[in-house]
DNA sequence: CCATTCATGTGAGTAACTAACATCGCGGTA
DNA sequence: TACCGCGATGTTAGTTACTCACATGAATGG
């Protein structure tokens, strides 16, 4: 209730990150990652290299999108906490998934994404930097598992299960990138959960 | 059979390798890695910082070891084919460890390790490296497997499988250094399988 | 209409590499 | 033993990712 209309400096400031990652994307894909310096995606967007710094704090970041940790997180935690932890996770994973990227108003946003992807699954520094993420998303979900992560004893057998389902994911994600798009994410991710767990992960059992 | 007698200047080359990474672990130990340039590890070994890229192809690689994918891949390919993938995978990966930090004549290796391991879950930009060369060997233990990696969509279900029993491994390495190899690594890698695939991993079924 | 604030530009500086070239000493050979 | 090739190292200069300090101009709010 509290966002209203966003004032004229903000949707400036909008719209230039949006063309810095756009044309940034663009370029990458054209000649490469490695290949394209962070001035030239500045002078394609038309900004010193400064702003692109201002608004990314690396060039990697140009390019790896944001991760639903949070979406994920919430959908773990409103799970039934007597189930196994990669059936919590895993129908978290596509539940997360087919919100994101099935339906049309996602449209939009899954070229980008199928975009930023192929990137992540070509360069090997951004798949370095992605993995980094997902690691990173570990802690969140296990944290709404329930578990306190500080007792690093007793959260050791939460953190491998879910950085399991977390590499499934990986793996369906890279899949849908190299595949275009052409099967739907949840599918593949249920596929690849179902080769890790066995069948019934995603069953209420 | 056709390793003789190293030269003179292969030994060198050995010990100024061995010099420049131990100095280096023990500079990034005392004031973190990111503090400290290539220059001071080049200074502290007695070296320039150019002989240090000639050992070391980055200032990452000087902490990330070597992981033993030939060794892994191995014991996988001997595995029965018949068994679920995790079950071989599983297997592989507790065999391995256990040849390689269990014993005494690994003693040597297991201190060095474990620092090169607590560096690595310290600091993200090595966590991120690391988790790269798994996802490397992913692709190393998918083909001893015996499955052709050239086709996508067959061999999509053996990747999910491997790199969910790869970040249960990961898990493992992460307690294993928290703990300062309070625990032996081949019994946290078993939990850590059990923990995400269920009790029979590593039972012959 | 003025003062504040914020997005951006500029320039200098650090650090991770890389390439080109010089040097020096081990190692095989006449 | 004397010589020569080659491999390991040093030196220097350059590129690129990123940071800091400061200036500027325009949007914002009164």
């Amino acid at each position: 209730m509290s966002e209203r209309q966003p004032t004229l400096r903000e949707r400036q400031r909008s719209e230039t990150r949006h063309a810095i990652q756009a044309h940034a994307v663009r370029l990458f894909t054209e000649r490469g990652y490695d290949a394209v310096p962070v001035t030239d995606v500045a002078e394609a967007a038309g900004v010193s290299a400064m702003t692109v710094y201002r608004h990314f704090p690396t060039k990697e970041d140009l390019v790896l999108v944001d991760q639903p940790t949070g979406l994920i997180a919430e959908r773990v935690a409103a799970s039934p906490t007597t189930w196994p932890v990669p059936h919590r996770v895993g129908g978290a994973l596509v539940a997360a998934a087919t919100a994101l990227t099935v339906g049309a108003e996602a449209a939009a946003d899954r070229r980008f994404l199928l975009d930023c992807l192929r990137l992540m699954v070509a360069t090997p520094a951004l798949r370095a930097r992605h993995l980094e993420r997902e690691y990173a998303m570990q802690q969140a979900v296990v944290e709404a598992l329930g578990i306190d992560p500080a007792d690093a004893e007793a959260a050791f057998p939460a953190r491998a299960a879910v950085s399991a389902c977390l590499a499934a994911l990986h793996t369906a994600l890279t899949r849908w990138a190299e595949d275009d798009g052409g099967t739907e994410l949840p599918e593949l991710i249920a596929r690849a959960l179902t080769a890790s767990f066995g069948p019934d992960v995603l069953r209420a059992a």
